[in-house]
DNA sequence: GCGACAG
DNA sequence: ATCTTGTCGC
């Protein structure tokens, strides 16, 4: 539940042999899921002072270089990969799929996650299994190697905070938040007794399983998912469906609700609006902003 | 060529 | 999420 993805991935990198190149894509088939490629390229981009991964042999498809923002020296790819029998001509590798390696030495860890999804999925319930008395919210926001966790409890006059820094070893994947953020929700909210807001998608997901459903299932909790965009499915008016099945509510452009845990899609919708109305919830908007002040105040260090 | 793509 | 990483499909 906290596995390592980059540590996992730099040993993948590490597999390209000299003469060789690999894509992005070629990189994210071998963790499981071509559907994490960008997260590839995210995760090379952290790791250029490395002399250790290779990560010039890792090309975009067409062929390109890419670049990153943070690189000292733009052209050093390039350069090396000239010196390794390259040749680039407008930026992009020729016949560079004659050199490409792609068989990597792999167990394809995201198919066990999306394993583990499917096998808890089940175990999700939409069955109205919850009270309002009490209501929470987290929310997490992240800097390149330290996630700032926080949760906000109603209370009568205003909220009550708990919040929690850990470091991060695994990136955003789109239907893999789960295994980024699930345990900043368990460190925070484990034992509490009440109704869960979380910031991202429940039902509403490929596997049936967002962050929201994936957590109030491990925690046994009831949970409704709230995010600023529509993962999967079409809308129908403000309904929006997957799989043919209604499994979110647009309430406005900017917060789509699906049910998480114990709770249906009906009743998540009926409470989210006859507690906020059609405006972003206050305690979402508030959790947010705490932890973007927990950030900046606790930012670690890079060491 | 341009938009998708939870956070 | 932050200010930035790629691929696929229309």
């Amino acid at each position: 539940m906290n596995y390592d993805l980059y540590s996992y991935f730099y040993g993948l990198v590490r597999q390209i042999p000299d003469g060789k190149v690999t894509t992005y894509g070629a990189l994210a088939r071998a963790l499981g899921d071509i559907v994490a490629s960008r997260a590839c390229g995210y995760m090379l981009s952290l790791s250029r002072d490395n002399d250790q991964i290779p990560d010039y042999r890792v090309v975009r498809s067409d062929g390109s270089v890419g670049k990153y923002s943070h690189e000292p020296n733009p052209d050093e790819r390039a350069r090396k990969l000239n010196s390794e029998g390259f040749s680039l001509v407008n930026g992009k590798i020729q016949d560079f799929e004659k050199h490409l390696f792609d068989e990597f030495k792999t167990e394809y860890p995201l198919d066990a996650m999306r394993e583990e999804q499917s096998r808890l999925s089940e175990k999700v319930s939409l069955d109205d299994d919850f009270s309002a008395e009490s209501v929470a919210a987290i929310d997490v926001s992240y800097d390149d190697r330290y996630g700032y966790g926080v949760m906000a409890i109603r209370k009568d006059s205003g909220y009550e905070y708990r919040t929690v820094v850990q470091g991060v070893r695994f990136p955003y994947i789109p239907g893999y938040l789960a295994y980024r953020e699930f345990s900043f929700i368990q460190a925070l909210a484990s034992g509490f007794d009440g109704l869960l807001l979380i910031d991202a998608s429940g039902y509403l997901h490929p596997r049936r399983i967002g962050l929201a459903s994936f957590a109030g299932e491990v925690m046994d909790m009831p949970t409704i998912g709230i995010s600023k965009s529509i993962l999967i499915g079409r809308s129908e008016g403000n309904w929006i469906y997957n799989n043919g099945e209604r499994s979110g509510y647009i309430v406005s452009k900017k917060e789509i609700v699906s049910p998480g845990h114990r709770i249906s899609l009906d009743s998540s919708v009926k409470f989210i609006k006859d507690h906020y109305g059609d405006r972003y919830p206050e305690i979402l908007k508030d959790v947010h902003n705490q932890t973007v002040k927990l950030r900046i105040s606790a930012s670690k260090p890079l060491s």
